[in-house]
Parts: C-alpha cells; sequence; structure tokens
DNA sequence: TTTTCAATGTAATCACTGTTCACATAATCC
DNA sequence: GGATTATGTGAACAGTGATTACATTGAAAA
C-alpha cells in the first residue's frame, strides 16, 4: 500500500482514502496535528487538492476517519496488553491502561486527534463503535462481565477506572505534568498512580 | 471595560489587549474555539486585523494569554469551593474536584483551550505559573501541605486525584462519555466517582 | 507651548487554507 | 464497442495568519 501515486502518469491512483490516511498519519507525526492540510495530504500522495473530496466530504470526515483509525489502533494495543497480563497473571487492568499511556506518550498525535469534538464528527457511527470497543477494553480490564453491559453505562468505578488512566495520558500529552521526564519515567508514574488506584476496587472485586 | 472601541473615529482603542481576549471569549462561547480567528476578533473589536500584532506576537500568544486567563477563572472557583466546603465542613476535595468539572461542563471552550499543547506557548511564564496554582488547588483539596511542596512532583494519590478529575472533565467535553446526559446528570456521576475515589485515599489521611 | 518620539493602529499585500465546480480521464457494465 | 459511473484535475473563491511600510496619536522633553 504505497502512499504515492505508482507511476506518476497514471490518472487513477487507485487506493485514495486509504492513502490520505497514512498521510494524515505521516504528517501529524512529523509536523503535528495542528501542521495536516488537505492539501499538504494531496501533494504527499502525489494528487491534485480536490481529489480528496470524492473521499472524505470534509476535511473533518477525514479527521474522523484517522481518529476511528487510531481508536482502532489503541484498542488493538490494549487487547494485546490484556491478553499477555492473562497469560502472565499479572493485573489486567494495570495492563491495559498502561497500554492507553503508553500510547498516547509514543503516539500523541494520535491520541489529540481521537478526542477533538471540533475536529471530527464525533456521531459518526464508525467512531462511536471503536470509542465504546475503547472503553470495553478498560472495563474488561477490571471486571470480567463485558459483553451483554450497556456500553453507554459506567458504574462510578468504571468511570473512575477510565477517567483516571485517560486523565494522565492527556494531562501528560497536553498539560504541564511530567514535562522534564523521560517516557520511561512517565511510564512509571503511571504504573504507580494505576496502584494507588487499587484500594478503590478492592471492595467490588473479590481477588486482585 | 467595552469591547467596541469608544467612538469609531478615535484612533486608538485603548484597552486592545484585553479587549481582544474577550473577543476570543466571545467568539469561542458563542461559535467554539475553532472559530476564533484573529480576524473576526479584530472585527468584533472595531479594529483593522493587523493591530492585533503590536499585542500579541503570534495568534498562538493570543490563545496562550485566554488559556491563562481561563485558568486563572477555573482556581478562583475552585478557591471559592474549597473554602465553601471547609465552611460547611463538607469533603474539601470532593468539592474542588467537582468545581473543575463543572467548569469544564459550563464553558467547554475555555476548558479546551486550556490544554492545547499545539495551539498555545506552554512554556509561557504566566501560563505555567497558573496550571501550577490549579494544581494547587487540587492538592490542596485533600490535604493542607501545599506551600512549599515542589509543585513539579506528585506522590501517586495527588497524580490520582488530578488525573481522575481532569479526566472526567475531559471525556465529558470531549470524549463520548455521558452523551445524552445532562449537565445535572453529568455532575451527579462526577459526584460518584470522586466518591469511589475514596477508598485509594483513606490509607494515607487520617481523617474525611 | 512647541517639538520630538515612542506607542499604537492601518492598508496593502503575501502565501496558504478548505471548498466548489466544470471538466478530463479511466474503469466497468451492457 | 458504447454508454455510464467512478475517480482525478485545474481554476477559481473567500477566508486565514502574518509582514511591511506608513499614519495617527499621546506624552515626555525642550
Amino acid at each position: 500500500m504505497p502512499i504515492l501515486k505508482k507511476d506518476k502518469n497514471s490518472y487513477h491512483h487507485g487506493n485514495l482514502a486509504e492513502s490520505l490516511l497514512n498521510a494524515v498519519d505521516e504528517i501529524a507525526t512529523k509536523f503535528g496535528l495542528e501542521a495536516v492540510s488537505l492539501r499538504a495530504c494531496a501533494k504527499l500522495v502525489g494528487v491534485s487538492p480536490s481529489s480528496a473530496f470524492r473521499h472524505y466530504a470534509d476535511k473533518r470526515a477525514l479527521l474522523t476517519a484517522f481518529a476511528t483509525r487510531a481508536l482502532h489502533q489503541l484498542s488493538e494495543q490494549m487487547a494485546t496488553a490484556s491478553q499477555q497480563a492473562q497469560e502472565d497473571g499479572s493485573n489486567a487492568f494495570s495492563a491495559v491502561g498502561l497500554a492507553y499511556i503508553d500510547f498516547a506518550l509514543t503516539k500523541p498525535a494520535f491520541f489529540r486527534a481521537m478526542w477533538r469534538e471540533e475536529t471530527i464528527y464525533s456521531n459518526d457511527e464508525a467512531y462511536v463503535a471503536a470509542a465504546n470497543q475503547l472503553s470495553g477494553h478498560l472495563q474488561g480490564g477490571f471486571a470480567d462481565t463485558i459483553a451483554d453491559k450497556d456500553p453507554e453505562s459506567f458504574s462510578p468505578q468504571e468511570l473512575l477506572a477510565w477517567s483516571s488512566v485517560h486523565g494522565l495520558a492527556h494531562l501528560f500529552v497536553e498539560g504541564p505534568v511530567g514535562n522534564g521526564a523521560s517516557k520511561e519515567q512517565k511510564l512509571v508514574m503511571a504504573r504507580e498512580m494505576i496502584q494507588a488506584l487499587g484500594p478503590a476496587f478492592a471492595s467490588s472485586e473479590s481477588t486482585s
């Protein structure tokens, strides 16, 4: 799946929709989310600016697709972390939470793109589904009763779990927390914070 | 402090720097943060677009000043909430945390502006100071040893406190949490989440 | 009071942005 | 092979942040 058009003379690109997402990826990674423009993406892909509108109604629609893809990537990493923890016998919620924060630290532009009401269509079906999947992974991390639960309703503890992990990730990425620290140090802070969360779950969970 | 130039013929505005901040306020409140443009602010103030650059080096500098002002406003609300709780004898951290979330729900555009690395100068002295003041209020909410602590270092529990409150506020404002719910319902969710946080602090705090 | 000068606001202009529209080219279906 | 649909193009539009040389003003200095 090449980003660039295969040969400069071919009129059709063949994979433009996805290639544009890859272009967003590349530009956001290199120069930040703010630097992502339709024209820059089009140029990177080797295509005229207006061609993007054949595949996305809007810049916002493109960013929505990108955010959705990012959500899926994060979900995937959380799933493997959970699986790994299950094999190790270690704490699943801690593993999933750390995966969440690690993703934010590794791909800050992606994390930013995911949560930005005003620049994505947050009612988009695929986006909502991906977000629900995310929260499901987190809920599944510290309780094994996921599937048949209403994804819209959170118990206070579930909300606490998501909020704290998400909040730390966001404060790392956008806020003044841990400004001088390395990624490893931040992950240590995260692990400790998650550990401190333990007593809040102890009452409702049998074993840990 | 009028936003508009007093009389259309006077060459000097007299209070442009602050009036521009008010313009950002108004536009962000009415049309969202994304709609804030230097030109729109200038027009609202009744002044030419380029005049803004006499007072702010950048659009980013303007937004930094706006974010800083917003941080102060939030700080103020947290301070009064804390004071109120102290008079009532109710839980100070809960009050401060709820004030934090209430602010985010009431002024989402302000909350967004506060935390946006790429559109503000997050190393700006005044901004950093305001952010530190914020975290101080939160730390002060559940322990009374604020003043002489290094604002850069957080204990795991302090980090947990800020992260969970901040995370829920952010998920409300930018994320899919509580999408159909009213502000009051969200505040109930917030109160319950904060309550669920209690056990995590119990071990290190004597009384509550 | 007059003169000087720094502070503040302006107009014109630049490259860039998202978006639209009439058009060009290609792939696909009958 | 010819018609139809999907996909990419080029030119244009208004709006954006920013810079520059210039205009206007208020206040300090004479």
